[in-house]
DNA sequence: TCATTAAATTGTT
DNA sequence: AACAATTTAATGA
């Protein structure tokens, strides 16, 4: 049996909402909980994939070694945002690391859960579909804005991700995060990162604390990225 | 509570 | 990547 912590996590997550009594029963039964300190992986390129992951607290990057050894993140997850189920779906080992930026806890659901669900819940599917949806339209939307914007829109771009209310519906205004950490997330130097934030906040959007980052207009920060 | 120090983060080159 | 400046957290008087 999950943790408490992790029982309303997903009891109270978009897709745990959808699911009859029996069915949260099930999986509240079969999830558990694992952790992760800054830098520690919760998995590795090659595992087996088994577990579907939910942030319930902190932050995790998903990251690949380049040929060169250096790694490259792909994406950011905060609170709240669901990851791992590509690989689930397909019985396939993980494409990817996952190292948490700072220390995290996160739920798990087994690889026979999710599949169980899916052939259970019509609702699920649906939510998995959306799911996989908004992901493919933020990789389409990043592939654009690799080609046509300078790096420090990436950086507008990065921060207006996290707010995208499918994948990550537990992101608030204020985000907890250092100009390294966001640095990683959007692909660009920190000295750009700096750049950017200093140019957001001339304009009102955002507001930057020491090891955090306030948010003052979702709206203008999304708009931010592609001008 | 205040002062000191180490560690983390930021600003700049 | 390297360096200095700044902020925070921890420690002990």
């Amino acid at each position: 049996m999950a943790t408490e912590a992790v029982r309303n996590f997903i009891a109270s997550s978009a897709w745990g909402q959808l699911l009859t009594p029996e069915q949260l029963d099930r999986v509240l039964r079969d999830a558990s909980e694992t952790g992760a300190g800054p830098g520690e992986a919760i998995c590795r390129n090659g595992q087996r994939s088994d577990y579907w992951y939910g942030v319930v607290e902190g932050l995790v990057k998903v990251s690949n070694l380049g040929p060169d050894g250096k790694p490259t993140t792909l994406i950011g997850i905060p609170r709240g945002g669901w990851f791992g189920e590509g690989s689930v779906f397909k019985h396939e080992r993980r494409p990817y690391d996952v190292v948490a930026l700072r220390e995290s806890r996160l739920a798990q659901v087994p690889a026979d859960t999710f599949h169980w669900l899916l052939a259970d819940s019509i609702a699920f599917n649906h939510y998995l579909i959306g799911q996989l949806n908004t992901r493919l339209a933020q990789f389409v939307i990043r592939c654009e804005h690799l080609r046509s914007y300078a790096p420090e829109r990436h950086v507008a771009l990065c921060l207006a991700e996290l707010f995208n209310p499918v994948l990550y519906p537990g992101t608030t205004m204020t985000l907890q995060l250092s100009q390294e950490e966001l640095s990683f997330l959007a692909g660009v130097s920190r000295g750009i990162v700096n750049r950017a934030l200093r140019h957001l906040e001339q304009d009102g959007i955002v507001e930057a604390r020491y090891g955090s980052i306030q948010i003052r207009d979702l709206a203008a920060l999304r708009a931010s990225a592609f001008r």
